[in-house]
RNA sequence: GCGGAUGUGGUGGAAUGGCAGACACGCAAGACUUAGGAUCUUGUGCUUAAUCGCGUGGGGGUUCAAGUCCCCCCUUCCGCACCA
């Protein structure tokens, strides 16, 4: 062969991979173990585009390079196939998800096998398959099966429970709701978006900001209820956020994962109510704040339309505009909501409310700037120390009392408005007018940070409140109205029951219908399968129906990583013994666009099953890469709108439509159909082969980046194949022959150089950096007149985790036989790295005036004195005078002149 | 508004505080060729005849020396968004 030909190299190395089963994992525990991760895909009809072979090319590329240090390596992939597009599809055709998903998961799994990955085949699982959903249905059990023990800070089994006394004295009912009550996945009604387009459940982050539906882009999304299944998630919120700490992600991640459980600790304060001015009630409204230290500014409360002691609140006289309120609030959605943030609008519930650090009578408002899902849906509102109830204050005319002096960061002319309450400080300072002889707190003089402790102190001690802490996340809404999911092992009992099917009966297999369309009433599919779906105890005659319920895609995806280690395993979700070699992950590669969901629900779920003793880590994924977006470029003409890049043409480095003289702007936009700017990895593999669309997908730029897509840039990859080529194989020779001579010492050293420099970029994840010396040790050896084979060995050996087909290829041609899957990763002689000559650069001023070779080690006496004899340096020197000179051995002299 | 990224030649991008632009793409000139969108050689930040000079989003600062460290501001992208 006298070319390269990628066609031909490829499929060859592919099938020795295959049939000599080179990439198996095998169970040999005494090995130490690297597992590597990748989010698996959803296999989409589309087929893979180019975003998908960056992530695997990269971890491809460290478990080849990881295998030759000698680790056992786990490197699995597979398939999150439930999913909305295969459903939709069935509804339009009729045809059945399971045919489609099959028929996906042929294509993506062709096209990964073609771009010459080492994945252990024999380890792919599918969340589809009855075999593997079985154990999510298992682990479904698991959470209904535990509750949070807050003692402990942990899960524990149900029948560990303790009852109280007065919960035992109620009978079995009673206490069967108690323990409902406490489990980690229960069942209740609860508020949910409801899209009337889809007939559908939409997630809250299905929701978007503009209020409309993610997935078909309309907004007829309103609020309804509906029998779901929930996840108690914030029970391990201070254990998901402590958790982080340990983890090596990027910190942009775990500040995003940090934002989401959203911590904030402060106090809980008990106001008594009083319904008019002057008469009392036993009424108490608890407020959540965070600065409890603030209570003496509080000058009204606000609680949130839709709380429950709204009603008891009102008086006569407000009745008729706070029900008006009500209305209007609960017609808006979240979206208007937040659209009239700028706006604050509220009522006046009639109620007043007593301030129990200085006795005052405070009015309570209603108003929809307070939320109902967190905190206690009402707050107390101190507008002389936060911006949102100076606002709304300022608005309605309610008083602003500053209690804060505001510290030094506070300008003077801001400091006096903020004293006479015309203007809002949330920072630190000194309390003033922060004392009551009712109550005898002070905290008068006082910073921030004490005055929040003292009050909590007070508030505990006269039982009017306590420290509390908060969090944003909220329960888990664990169940979806489709059919393509996995079923629930579930009955429910005409009689109102609920029970789980035995663990010896899983699968609950997602029975076969016809009709995939959601009933009317919000539904699932599976409402259809009326075989399925009606059950009779044939012991006691009871009748019950199957949840119809299925779960949400994360379902599958939250515990996938375990399942790799043991995926034939019958006995359980996991094998013990492998899960303690394997776990945790090593290295989990993926996108960033699931850096809060699949991650903390993830976390989630491991840490219950480590609480229950089923995992061995706390932590599932101990280090997180996110490989940044595949861009394209893109057009649009000078109104701003974007033009599909088939329309546009380039003419002298500038960009027009075709056809015309209409200027376009050439800008980089996400793929997609619409701009017809979606590159296809199958064509690029077809003309250039998989060794280049690898390497040009690392060599695009750092592996973190988003970066855009250069068809060009994959001519350079072949050519340097092709360079590559020619260097091992020489031009046009039927046997290439190779010198066992000593190379020469510039030669050795680079190669040596090489080694260091590829190793430590590939631990670093720098591949565009590893690829580039390979480039530059690759012309090098062009150069050479004569190939020398200890030289072609290392570089072949370094090329291998990037361009395995070729590598394999020119290995065999260096007569090795076998493969290099097995072949141990060069070690580098740090001795022989070391330059022997280098350059000094002579500077005056800081700037570079002149250059000297010289051998390395060399004193700064005499490096300065070549400086000074420099001609160039005397000539910028001048007449001016030497004020200091720097010398800085092995690097440079500069000479600082008047 | 808050949080996180980001900004370097015509383009993608390199640079432990020490010669900015490695390595590529593109472009230009030349060689080889029946031909070239193949291959090879050379050149290529701006400015200049050449030196000088100017150059890492903008403005300050620290330093003998700043893309890199500090302060202020701006761009673009991505999250979150009345979270008390």
């Amino acid at each position: 062969m006298a070319r390269y030909d990628a066609s031909e190299i490829e499929p060859k190395w592919q099938r020795f991979w295959d049939e000599g089963g080179v990439f198996r994992t095998t169970a040999d525990h005494t090995r130490p173990k690297f597992y590597c991760l990748d989010m698996f895909p959803y296999p989409s009809g589309a087929g893979l585009h180019v975003g998908h072979p960056e992530g695997y090319t990269a971890t491809d590329i460290i478990c080849r390079y990881k295998r030759a240090k000698g680790f056992n390596v786990l490197h699995p992939m597979g398939w999150d196939a439930f999913g909305l597009p295969a459903e939709h599809y069935a509804i339009q055709t009729g045809t059945h998800p399971s045919i489609t998903t099959a028929k996906n998961c042929e294509t993506f799994r062709r096209q990964i096998r073609r771009l010459g990955l080492s994945y252990d085949w024999e380890r792919e699982v599918n969340t589809t398959d009855p075999k593997y959903y079985r154990w999510t249905q298992w682990i479904f059990i698991r959470l209904y099966e535990t509750w949070f023990d807050p003692v402990l800070g942990k899960g524990r089994p149900i029948n560990e429970l303790p009852i109280p006394p007065e919960v035992a004295a109620g009978g079995p009912a009673a206490e069967r709701t108690y323990r409902d009550g406490k489990r980690l996945a229960y069942y209740a009604d609860a508020q949910v978006w409801w899209c009337d387009k889809c007939s559908i459940v939409c997630a809250n982050e299905e929701v978007l900001a503009d209020g409309s539906h993610e997935k078909c882009g309309t907004k007829e999304i309103r609020r309804r209820n509906l029998k779901q299944w929930l996840m108690r998630i914030p029970l391990y919120a201070e254990r998901l956020l402590q958790g982080l700490e340990t983890l090596d992600w990027p910190e942009g991640i775990k500040e995003m994962q940090r934002n989401w459980i959203g911590r904030s600790s402060g106090a809980e304060v008990d106001f008594t109510v009083a319904i008019t001015s002057t008469v009392s009630s036993s009424l108490t409204l608890r407020v959540f704040t965070t600065r409890p230290d603030t209570l003496f500014g509080a000058t009204y409360m606000v609680v949130a339309p839709e709380h429950p002691s709204l009603n008891a609140l009102v008086s006569p006289e407000q009745k008729a505009a706070v029900e008006m309120y009500r209305k209007n609030a609960a017609l808006k959605s979240d979206l208007d909501r937040t659209e009239l943030a700028k706006e604050k609008t509220g009522v006046f519930t009639g109620a007043y409310a007593v301030n129990p650090v200085n006795g005052n009578r405070i009015p309570v408002w209603v108003a929809d700037y307070v939320l109902m899902g967190y905190g206690t849906g009402a707050i107390m509102a101190v507008p002389a120390h936060d911006t949102r109830d100076f606002e709304f204050a300022s608005k309605f005319n309610l008083p602003i009392v500053c209690i804060m002096e505001p510290d030094a960061t506070c300008p003077q002319d801001l400091r006096e408005m903020v004293i006479s309450g015309k203007a809002c400080w949330t920072e630190d300072g000194r309390y003033i007018s922060s004392s009551s002889p009712i109550s005898g707190l002070s905290i008068n003089g006082l910073s921030k940070e004490e005055g929040v402790a003292a009050t909590i102190t007070w508030l505990e001690k006269q039982g009017l409140g306590k420290a509390s802490v908060n969090y944003k996340i909220r329960d888990w809404l664990f169940s979806r109205q489709r059919y393509w999911g996995e079923p629930f092992p579930v009955i429910h009992w005409n009689d109102g029951g609920v029970s789980l099917i035995p663990e010896n009966e899983l699968p609950v297999v997602l029975p076969d219908i016809v009709d995939f369309r959601p009933r009317e009433g919000g539904e699932s599919p599976l409402s259809n399968a009326e075989t399925w779906l009606n059950i009779t105890d044939p012991a006691t005659g009871r009748k019950g129906r199957r949840e119809t319920n299925t779960m949400p895609q994360w379902a599958g995806s939250c515990w996938y990583y375990l399942r790799y280690i043991s995926p034939q395993c019958d006995a359980a979700f996991v094998d013990p013994g492998e899960e303690r070699y394997w776990m945790p992950v090593d290295l989990y590669v993926g996108g960033a666009e699931h850096a809060v969901l699949h991650l903390l629900y993830s976390r989630f779920w491991h840490k219950v099953l480590y609480d229950l003793g089923l995992v061995s880590t706390d932590e599932p994924f101990k280090k997180l890469f996110n490989q940044g977006m595949i861009l394209s470029y893109a057009y649009e003409d000078a109104s701003g709108s974007l033009v599909p890049s088939d329309e546009a043409e380039e003419r002298n480095g500038k960009f027009f439509k075709k056809g015309t003289d209409e200027g376009l702007r050439q800008i980089v936009a996400k793929m997609s159909k619409s701009l017809k700017n979606v590159v296809n990895p199958d064509e690029i593999v077809r003309k250039h082969g998989a060794d280049s669309l690898r390497l040009y997908e690392m060599f695009m730029g750092p592996l973190e980046a988003t970066k855009p897509w250069q068809t060009q840039g994959i001519d350079g990859m072949y050519r340097f194949l092709q360079r590559t080529f020619r260097a091992i194989a020489g031009d046009d020779e039927k046997t290439p022959t190779f010198s066992i001579l000593a190379p020469p010492k510039s030669l050795i050293r680079l190669t040596h150089q090489s080694i260091v420099k590829v190793s430590r970029d590939i631990e670093d994840l720098c591949l565009n950096t590893a690829i580039s010396q390979l480039m530059i040790f690759c012309n090098e050896m062009l150069k050479s007149p004569e190939r020398y084979l200890a030289v072609c060995e290392v570089f072949v050996q370094l090329l291998h985790p990037f361009a395995p087909h070729l590598a394999e290829e020119l290995w065999e041609m260096l007569g090795k036989k076998g493969g290099l899957a097995g072949v141990p990763w060069p070690v580098a002689d740090l001795s022989l790295t070391i330059e022997d000559t280098l350059e000094i650069v002579f500077q005056v001023n800081g700037k570079v005036r002149g250059h000297i070779t010289v051998e390395r080690d060399l004193s700064k006496e005499k490096l300065e004195e070549y400086a000074r004899a420099d001609e160039k340096v005397k000539a910028f020197i001048g007449t001016g005078q030497i004020r200091k000179v720097i010398v800085v051995p092995n690097k440079l002299v500069n000479i600082v002149v008047n």
